[in-house]
DNA sequence: CTGCGACTTCAAGTAAGCTTGAGGTCAAGC
DNA sequence: GCTTGACCTCAAGCTTACTTGAAGTCGCAG
């Protein structure tokens, strides 16, 4: 299999296999005159990428799932780690989207006419619960 | 007030306010010797952003409340709408959680021993089931 | 007059996960 | 022998919201 036939099969762009390749995420294959040759185990292992990183995993934790450790021999055993360490993260980030939402309701009721006076009641509005301290970064999107 | 008080003041550092300058969200305020001299507006503006972005908004959302269209002189008309379209965005994003959620506790049931075998029972488990389809991109973290 | 701290500008760096572009190679078909 | 299409490498670009660094200016205290 070269790299456009393995990439129609796993749904990816043969740039985002030569990548993984690059980060260390899937191993160099052999070659044929210059061309990548993979075989059914590359397959697979690209299926484990993509339903880790759908699962939630950044490529850094599927490279992390990957490497043996001396301790964990077994996958599952990775997995179970990273997994609820996950888990924890995504509560909170529910949580988080749910604060959101609240705001967002409140803000549908804004009746305020321009930004100086909008400022303004939120200034106010501040001032007995404490300001906000962290901003989201990035949460939405899929693409 | 100089940069560095309103920066204490709102809880920002003065490049972020800066920044704010440079991409036309905060106006240029008067300068002495070279020195911006803010007023008790530009804190309110200040609260507006920090609120807004809170609340899910990008800072390129954030400009166009503040940019009065022809049809939505009111900042609550520019408010709803937005807001409206973000919480949309929200319960996707929501939903798109849950079912990372749903992943992650069948994960932790894995009994496989190496990545080959783990990643061959995952395209297994994935014939059934259509393989999914977006991936999250950075859904997760605060800073 | 010297040093200090706060300010100024402008450019470049950061994270994540790729994509895109330039420029080149290779085998097969006509 | 020439074109076509798929492949190759390497570097740079994309996005968002800033931060960091270099190099210079400013007013005030000692």
């Amino acid at each position: 299999m070269q790299i456009g036939e393995i990439a129609a099969r796993s749904g990816l762009r043969p740039s985002a296999i030569r990548f993984y390749e690059q980060i260390g995420l899937l191993p160099a294959p052999a070659r044929a005159s210059g061309r990548r040759q993979y075989d059914s185990g590359a397959l697979s292992r690209l299926a484990l990428i993509q339903f880790a990183q759908f699962s939630g995993f950044r490529l850094a934790e599927v490279k992390e799932l990957f490497s043996p450790g001396v301790e964990e021999r077994a996958v599952s055993a990775r997995w179970k780690r990273l997994a609820s360490a996950k888990l924890g993260e995504l509560n909170a980030f529910i949580a988080r989207a749910r604060a959101m939402k609240r705001e967002l309701e409140l803000v549908m009721r804004c009746q305020c006419m321009d930004v100086e006076q909008c400022g303004r009641a939120i200034q106010r509005a501040l001032e007995g619960r404490e300001r906000p301290r962290k901003r989201s970064r990035a949460l939405m999107m899929s693409r």
